[in-house]
DNA sequence: AGCACGCCGACT
DNA sequence: GTCGGCGTGCTC
């Protein structure tokens, strides 16, 4: 009978494809397994395997499958599931999750290799200039990459060219796939094989004696061999012996020594490697380890709140031990910029090798490591601790999922599909793996907090900072009146600066929090008031004083900055509005003899910027630290004493319905910054409102009441949690037919559901890498079923793909929008 | 998403 | 006359 397979390809189509396979091949092939398949007319992709049948296609011939790529499975059944529920809720297609949840050294692609064809006599006057430079290079390097031919003949479309060479059987053409990732192999030494016998060496000594650092190799290898009986690294013989590493090849080079590889990982934990009692917990941690427990027996998902510094995190300490020790693994999520080392480290101190870590700045092949450690459930990667992405690790047996600092918005997966919530999906894992799901914050999301309000989830609280550290005092300050009076310095406030001087004499330091980079400077023409626009989005360039260059934050594209306005020519140039740049300029000049130091995406660029301005400032070796949101998140300063926020309210105008509520999540976690210690800290916003509620709430610390306001207001709006919101977005590069388009798409989404769809609008920035953009948002009410929303919502879609002229416009969904 | 095919303007 | 621009359609 013939045998068939169900692909998933990691492109973003619909339709899963079939390919058939051989006798043999059925039996070796599970789902979960990869596969490379060749797909279109020449190239080759690695798929997945999502089922294997003896049901032939009906309207085609299935092709025949390259290659198996695995002898195992690497995608497990309940990965399957949970990857099928994140493409049907978040509305996409099954490739586009597999693309986002392998580590791309999984998804191998075919690159066209250019050989001699041998077989052939070649007339090489018969060859055109093109071709015979193609030739020639053939002749030199049996192999050439399609890349490399066309830098040869220095030009971009080779194709035609390979065409006529491939006619005139010049050459061959070969599909290749690589296997990307390579294990880490470490270099070792021995002895050679015909020198192990005890009369050999002496006479081998005996032969060196002309040769002095040579024998001082062999003896120091003796020496370390006798030793231990570990196998010896060639860096380890190269340190020890105090020689080069020629002293060492030339050895190898006469066969007296051996070079041998012996494969590594590449994540290793360096630390001593037992692990440490974990702390006991104070009472109001352990009446909140015991709700937790309680909620997680009626296998309900937990919410744990808990102030900026009550201990959250040895909670789940405890809870993840408990978790381990039953031989189940544990899944703990946090915001990327939540991940410090600072946190790991603790970690590492209760369960030392048994954690792994996934996120962004892992490179693939680490990735690779990591996937491998969990596939196999090693040892080492009991606890897994990561970003968004590490929700796709191959769990077998998950116990426990901790998605901590819950309310992050940058769980929110935006840019390219699956625009997943983390969170949310990380409950849904939590659900097939009957495992335990606990959310922590200091500042739940509404969503979450309603949730746990109306019963669907447990709830428990700390109300108290660890060791009876008091909340910090928190201030507001107006600078409307003081701006009206002529009484701010720059962007400081009296007020803010005489409490930053007082900290300074006492030696404490202070963290300057100043919102989003968005609110970069802008260059303004003195003269006609024109300010640099970038051509290919609508926006304005900010002024990078870092790099003395304008860039736009939206495609990257930057110039050297003017000497005089494009507009009128005029030479006065000026740069407007504020970022962390001008604050930690404006502070140095108020502040001559502090030592400042920035944080924000400029200075945290690279592997390591992130971590060496903390330790700067850890270290105390910086007195004042200007910085933007990375700053509110899981470090933990323990000499900070005054947080002064520049301005509350680019925060409060924000046009977006969560805009208060992140205001007030985002005041109240800077402020957790201050005062960790026995001394109390002080906060100090700048504000034009000081009025205004949210203000008041966060320095009241007031959550029951910002809760309950939003959540009336969200009733009254329908936005969630009342209501589900589905945000459509249109791309097109013609502005018409994007207006057309989206106006199309619009009427017929209301002559379905009558009055809860808003726009089109244009967002803010409405063009963005020259593509014109507009949105339509769907507000679906909790009653209503989803999917039947979502079925509506892609029929409507199917008639508009039919219209010609809207063919070409892209549509994009973003369930769950935040 | 890629990628080939096919039809039109701007250069050697 | 070719080169390469992008609109259109297909991929098991």
């Amino acid at each position: 009978m013939a045998n068939f397979i169900n692909v998933i390809l990691p492109i973003p189509l619909e339709r899963s494809f079939t390919y058939s396979i051989t006798e043999e091949e059925a039996t070796l092939l599970q789902p979960g397994m990869r596969v490379a398949v060749p797909f279109g007319k020449s190239k080759i992709y690695t798929g997945i395997v999502h089922g294997v049948h003896q049901n032939p296609p009906e309207a085609y011939e299935a092709k025949e499958i390259h290659q198996l790529l695995d002898d195992y499975p690497i995608i497990n059944p309940i990965q399957l599931k949970h990857w099928e529920w994140i493409a049907s809720y978040y509305m996409c297609t099954l490739g586009e999750v597999v693309r986002s949840a392998l580590p791309s050294a999984f998804l191998l692609e075919s690159e066209t290799l250019v050989l001699r064809n041998t077989e052939y006599e070649v007339d090489e006057n018969e060859l055109l200039d093109d071709e015979f430079l193609v030739f020639e290079a053939l002749q030199h390097q049996s192999i050439l990459k399609v890349q490399e031919v066309s830098a040869i003949i220095e030009r971009k479309n080779v194709l035609p060219i390979l065409q006529r060479l491939l006619e005139k059987k010049i050459i061959v053409l070969k599909e290749e796939v690589y296997e990307q990732y390579r294990p880490k192999l470490v270099r070792y030494v021995k002895l050679g094989e015909e020198y192990g016998a005890d009369d050999k060496l002496e006479e081998l000594l005996k032969s060196l004696t002309r040769a002095p650092k040579q024998s001082q190799v062999v003896l120091t290898l003796f020496q370390l061999q006798g030793r231990s009986q570990k196998p010896i690294k060639i860096s380890e013989l190269e340190k020890a012996s105090n020689t080069s590493k020629a002293v060492i090849k030339s050895l190898v080079d006469k066969g007296i020594l051996e070079e041998y590889f012996i494969k590594t990982d590449r994540i290793n934990y360096d630390g001593s490697s037992d692990e440490s009692e974990t702390k006991d917990l104070n009472e109001y941690q352990k009446s909140a380890l015991i709700d937790i427990k309680a909620a997680f027996k009626e296998k309900k998902v937990t919410l744990l709140k808990g102030v900026t510094s009550s201990g959250k995190t040895e909670v789940y300490v405890k809870l993840i031990e408990e978790c381990l020790e039953k031989g189940l693994q544990a899944l703990y999520l946090l915001p990327e910029i939540a991940l410090t080392t600072q946190l790991i480290s603790r970690l590492q101190e209760y369960f030392g090798e048994k954690i792994a870590v996934y996120h962004s700045k892992y490179n693939v092949q680490e990735r690779v490591e990591v996937w491998q450690n969990v596939l196999q459930s090693k040892q080492k990667a009991q606890l897994v601790i990561g970003a968004r992405s590490a929700m796709y690790l191959p769990f077998g047996k998950l116990g426990l999922v901790i998605v901590d600092e819950e309310h992050e918005s940058s769980f929110k997966q935006f840019d390219p599909a699956p625009r997943y919530h983390a969170r949310d999906a990380a409950i849904v894992l939590g659900n097939l793996h009957n495992a335990n799901v606990l959310l922590g914050s200091a500042t739940p999301s509404v969503e979450t907090y309603n949730n746990a309000k109306t019963g669907k989830y447990g709830y428990t609280e700390i109300t108290r900072r660890y060791g009876n550290v008091l909340m910090p005092e928190i201030e507001l300050v107006d600078i409307k009146e003081a701006t009206r009076k002529k009484r701010m310095k720059g962007h400081f406030s009296e007020r803010l600066l005489l409490e930053m001087q007082e900290t300074l004499i006492e030696g404490n330091q202070i963290i300057l929090f100043q919102n989003r980079r968005g609110f970069a400077p802008l260059l303004e023409c003195l003269t006609c008031g024109h300010t640099p626009q970038c051509p290919n989005c609508d926006v304005s360039l900010t002024y990078h004083q870092f790099k003395n260059q304008l860039r736009c934050h939206y495609c990257g594209h930057h110039t050297a900055l003017p000497e005089s306005c494009f507009a009128c020519g005029s030479p006065d140039l000026d740069t407007k509005g504020f970022g962390t740049e001008q604050i930690e300029k404006e502070v140095k000049g108020l502040f001559p003899d502090a030592k400042v130091g920035r944080m924000d995406l400029d200075t945290t660029r690279g592997k390591h910027g992130y971590e060496k301005i903390i330790t700067a400032f850890e270290q105390q070796e910086l007195d004042i630290l200007v910085g933007t949101q990375m700053l509110t998140k899981g470090l933990d300063f323990r000499n900070v004493n005054l947080v002064g926020v520049m301005n509350a309210d680019s925060l409060l105008n924000f046009p977006d319905y969560r805009a208060h509520e992140r205001t007030y999540q985002l005041l109240t976690q800077v402020s957790g910054r201050a005062g960790r210690t026995k001394k109390r800290g002080k906060v100090i916003i700048q504000t034009y409102n000081p009025y205004h509620q949210i203000l008041k709430q966060v320095t009241t610390s007031d959550y029951e009441g910002m809760y309950t306001e939003q959540l009336y207001e969200r009733e009254q709006f329908k936005y969630p949690p009342v209501n589900r919101i589905i945000k459509v977005t249109f791309k097109h590069k013609n502005y018409n037919v994007l207006n057309e388009a989206a106006d199309w798409f619009a009427g017929a989404l209301r002559s379905n559901f009558g009055g809860t769809v808003l726009g089109p609008e244009y967002p803010p920035v409405a063009r963005i890498r020259n593509q014109y953009l507009k949105h339509l948002v769907v507000k679906v009410q909790k009653v209503q079923s989803l999917a039947q929303t979502k079925a509506n919502i892609r029929r409507i879609e199917k008639s508009f793909k039919a219209v010609a002229m809207y063919r070409s416009v892209r549509v994009i969904y973003n369930v769950d929008h935040i």
